[in-house]
DNA sequence: AGAACTTTCCTTTTT
DNA sequence: GGAAAGTTCT
């Protein structure tokens, strides 16, 4: 999303795509009483789940599992859930719902208030009192703000995304000479990636390195020790990355006192997606609730895609189990989404996966028209018949945003980005490089998050190097002295002396007509001396110089700045505008008309990963070719080759009406010398074999290939024209 | 010594 | 278009 179009979205909380499910639009004659009336539209499985435990929503029984296939009204039926228990007097505020990212936490709160408030009539405000919705890392935070002290943690800990972390880890690393061995080093991005990946799967680091790193094995014991020191400088500097805040959130609720205190304070904790969840969470959830009343978890064991981030089916395959008695299991099979042969073809291909999922979809819409396999000649002409496709249905009366186009790869959409600039089509795009990965964006956000807290080395060194004549070696001796000043005393204290250290460093001579103008700007941000919204507004304007110095081209870069402080200035604080940026980063981009108005029309392009849970009439997924659909990067191991498959799987599942699945013949090879032409032949995608093809409407596009043959009149003009063009050419240099 | 510029390689998916 | 290593400049 984006980051202006997230703003909006505050503001426009109506979703653009509503699940059909007839539930959705209650019935006029609700009473406040009948609770039948407003559950009658729902089917049995789902009222099922909806009902389970509800006529005792202060005594819940044992736990629930969901099991919600595509298109199934799983978001419905987990937001009349909760809309039910409200209506049966359980306490919204003590109602814990996680999500997977923000937007469906947003999502849902609005759903249940809709809901709840049809049911409860006048006093529909009670809904609104679902506070704890949000996903994991963020309700995480939260409570660790909360209890900070209690876990000798600093409440105004900062928070680093994945890029901070990997600075972070690489600074540790040139700290302990690794960086200098003479062979080379795991890099700093594979660094943090092994150590995310012990943190999150609860393995050992022998075991990770052996499953998904096997070239870093010779490393183990340099990993071992950069870890325990990339550890250690995190707690120096009071600096959580998106592992501790479920880390310490699952030691904390596994420490007795506090977890009597953490789990009382929920009577219910309801968890959407639960097949994305990883071993760290399942015990979060296992600590909160150790019996599992009043636990409900809901997911889809064919749609998990996040294995890549230690996310394991397991956890909902084994959630029955965990309990004595057993959780309560429904299955919801009945697709409302999409037509009887979408959903054919989308059950064949799932089903040639090595593992057997535990339901088949169905649905009773009926259709005549298949999902085509449309083979083009190239990425261009792929580019072209989207373009041509979506227009058509647009002129049918087809909105662009009721049309997405799908793909495994962020960069898979680079081609057709520019086909759509080209002929002038809005799109907005979701996944791949967020707007906060670019230098100036993070330039700014560091001067912010060094202010919030000075101990935070990797933001700091950022800052200081931003001065000319400033390269690594002084910034580290600025630090070293604002560290020192500031000692181990209270963070008020700290506040204090880092001017101080500042204002006393003796900067190198090329940063002294740069150094007064920075000291004067950090003692003030440091010193809270402008109120939030402006602050922003000066270390911007401290900024320009440096960016227009730094980049070529400072005016775009100026731009996005711009968009920035628009929204920071929805932000409460400092704190919040930080925290709520990183653990919910905007992920959309558009092109550079920049944002299209919330109510204009636009195309939606997006990661496969990133449509999960949503869904739209038309449905374009690019790149159904080996290579990209399995990503030839994960193809190593028969469970990557099924997680590949899930991807496809989730990709034609999002399909209501059409689904077209585009195949190039030929494929550029990306990342060769400038302008090189080398191409490879590529396959239809192994997921959709030939004894899959009859569930297809397969055909060539352009459908009558028009070789537009020159005449041989035209062809001796052209002749000509090479001849004079090249005497032209010459001519220049005469 | 340290900053700044140049060359070479690589490019999944995300909280 | 970015990151890391290598090279040149101050």
């Amino acid at each position: 999303m984006d980051i202006q179009y997230a703003s909006s979205r505050q503001r426009h909380p109506r979703s653009e795509s509503t699940v059909l499910s007839v539930a959705e639009s209650p019935p006029s004659s609700y009473s406040g009483t009948d609770s039948a009336a407003w559950l009658a539209k729902l089917n049995d499985a789902q009222r099922e789940a909806v009902e389970y435990g509800a006529d005792s929503p202060n005594a819940p029984p044992g736990a629930l599992l969901v099991i919600a296939g595509a298109g199934s009204g799983k978001t419905n039926t987990l937001a009349h859930r909760v809309a039910n228990l409200v209506v049966k007097g359980a306490d919204p505020r003590r109602i814990l719902l996680l999500t997977f990212s923000r937007r469906a936490a947003l999502e849902m709160t609005r759903r249940v208030t809709r809901i709840a408030g049809a049911a409860l009539g006048t006093r529909a405000a009670l809904a609104q009192g679902l506070t704890w919705s949000g996903t994991f890392h963020s309700v995480g935070a939260r409570l660790l703000r909360e209890y900070a002290d209690l876990i000798g943690l600093a409440p105004a800990f900062t928070i680093n995304d994945r890029e901070d972390s990997a600075d972070l880890m690489n600074l540790v690393r040139h700290e302990l000479g690794l960086s200098a061995k003479e062979r080379r080093f795991p890099a700093k991005g594979t660094c943090f990636a092994i150590y995310s990946r012990v943190v999150n799967t609860g393995a050992s680091l022998t075991e990770v390195l052996n499953s998904a790193f096997p070239w870093c094995r010779e490393w183990e014991a340099d990993l071992r020790m950069l870890f325990a020191a990339y550890v250690d400088a995190k707690q120096k500097q009071s600096v959580l990355d998106y592992d501790d805040l479920l880390l310490y959130w699952s030691h904390m609720a596994a420490e007795p006192a506090i977890a009597a205190d953490l789990s009382a304070r929920f009577d219910h904790v309801l968890v959407d997606e639960y097949q994305d969840t990883n071993r760290l969470q399942a015990s979060i959830l296992l600590a909160l609730k150790p019996d599992g009343r009043g636990l409900t978890v809901v997911g889809d064991d064919a749609q998990s895609i996040y294995s890549f981030r230690g996310a394991t089916v397991r956890n909902i395959l084994d959630f029955p189990a965990h309990f004595n008695p057993p959780a309560k299991q429904i299955t919801l099979e009945r697709n409302y989404r999409s037509t009887g042969p979408i959903l054919a073809a989308s059950n064949a291909v799932i089903e040639l996966a090595s593992e057997r999922y535990t339901k088949n979809l169905w649905t009773d819409k009926a259709s005549a028209q298949r999902p085509r396999l449309v083979t083009v000649a190239d990425e261009a002409d792929q580019a072209r018949y989207i373009v041509e496709q979506v227009l058509e249905a647009r002129e049918q009366g087809m909105k662009l945003k009721s049309q997405a186009v799908l793909f495994r790869a962020a960069h898979h959409s680079a081609a057709l980005e520019i086909e759509l600039t080209r002929r002038n089509i809005p799109f907005v795009k979701f996944g791949g490089l967020k707007f906060l990965d670019s230098v100036h964006v993070k330039d700014v956000l560091a001067v912010l998050r060094w202010a919030e807290n000075p101990r935070d080395r990797v933001a700091g060194f950022r800052v200081v190097q931003l001065l000319p004549g400033v390269g690594p070696a002084t910034a580290a001796k600025v630090l070293d002295e604002v560290v020192a000043r500031a000692g181990t005393g209270n963070p008020a204290d700290i506040v204090h002396s880092v001017g101080g250290a500042l204002a006393a460093f003796t900067p190198p001579a090329r940063a002294q007509e740069d150094w007064h103008p920075f000291v004067k700007l950090m003692s003030s941000v440091y010193g809270r001396q402008t109120p939030w919204p402006a602050e922003f507004e000066m270390v911007r304007r401290w900024y320009e110089p440096h960016l227009e110095r730094n980049h070529e081209d400072a005016t775009i870069r100026h731009a996005d700045l711009l968009q920035m402080e628009s929204i920071a200035g929805t932000y409460a604080s400092r704190e919040r505008f930080l925290t709520e940026l990183t653990l919910d980063p905007p992920d959309a981009t558009s092109d550079e008309s920049g944002v299209p108005l919330i109510d204009e029309d636009y195309l939606i392009l997006s990661t496969i990963h990133s449509a999960k849970g949503q869904e739209w009439r038309n449905v374009f997924v690019l790149n159904g070719v080996d290579g990209c659909i399995p990503s030839d990067l994960g193809t190593g191991s028969e469970e990557e080759i099924d997680e590949e498959r899930r991807l496809l799987y989730v990709a034609m599942t999002r399909a209501k009406e059409d689904l077209h699945i585009v195949v190039p013949q030929r494929f550029y090879v990306h990342n060769q010398t400038h302008m090189g032409d080398r191409h490879v032949w590529a396959s239809r995608t192994r997921f959709i074999p030939a004894h899959l093809m009859p569930l297809f409407d397969a055909y060539a596009w352009p459908c009558v290939p028009v070789p537009s043959a020159p005449t041989a009149a035209g062809l001796a003009g052209a002749a000509q024209a090479k001849i004079e063009i090249g005497a032209r050419l010459r001519k220049m240099w005469d």
